[in-house]
DNA sequence: TTTCATGTGTAGTACATAGGCAACACTTCT
DNA sequence: AGAAGTGTTGCCTATGTACTACACATGAAA
């Protein structure tokens, strides 16, 4: 929401530094959209793309997929999905660790990972 | 998604039996929309409408929230927001629990509730 | 020096979203 | 019988989303 341009644009140089397949006019064409969309979506001339888009450019760039949506402000479908599925339980879980510290979060994703149900 | 108009209908004149005021009419006035498109809405013959107003639906008719957010195919934004506060840690989280059995996250949010970080 | 690639400005577009408005037929009070 | 309330039909629309297409100026490469 805040510098999703930015963090686009930065990444990309960096990467371009020692590859020069990083142009943006490449870049947009490896993402399969315009240059010139890429070019204001950079310069936060326009809204952040389509989750679509925004998981090529993700991927094109080494970025978190999920990270750099929430930078877009959006959820990725895949995890509304999970939610979805079973509202009211994620809805409680989910606003159950709100407030909680991330260490609180880490503990309960390892438990649950070493659990086996 | 399945059967949001078919859930609302069914509620309404469920409870319209014992009080006259949840007319399609009248509910539609309450939640701040046109009566002829409730129609449509409980009919299936528009797309669930907008979050606002299916959170305004879900009150009227004591319906929950959330549940009713995703037989529309959505997500309640207050959630997105959480997530999208903290990605990386939410979406594990999500993605570990994606299988996880109901009682098994049950489980994880009665020893969250319990827990004092 | 022509060629080529780079980033950018302007304009326009196809489609989806989220409804509103007017009018109709039918039932129910009074 | 008239008035009021009920659900429905058809048509219309404003706003947003997610881009594309074209043209241009600048700098590097041959």
């Amino acid at each position: 929401m805040k510098h999703f341009g930015r963090t686009i644009r930065d990444k990309r140089e960096q990467l371009k530094l020692s590859d020069r397949a990083f142009s943006l006019r490449q870049v947009a064409t490896r993402v399969g959209i315009e240059p010139a969309y890429l070019s204001k979506i950079e310069r936060c001339e326009v809204k952040p793309p389509s989750e679509a888009t925004i998981v090529q450019l993700a991927q094109e760039l080494e970025i978190d997929k999920d990270v750099l949506l929430a930078m877009a402000g959006k959820v990725s479908s895949e995890l509304q999905e999970v939610i979805r599925k079973r509202p009211q339980l994620f809805a409680n879980l989910i606003l159950q660790l709100k407030e909680a510290p991330d260490n609180a979060i880490l503990q309960v994703v390892r438990e649950v990972r070493d659990s086996n149900w």
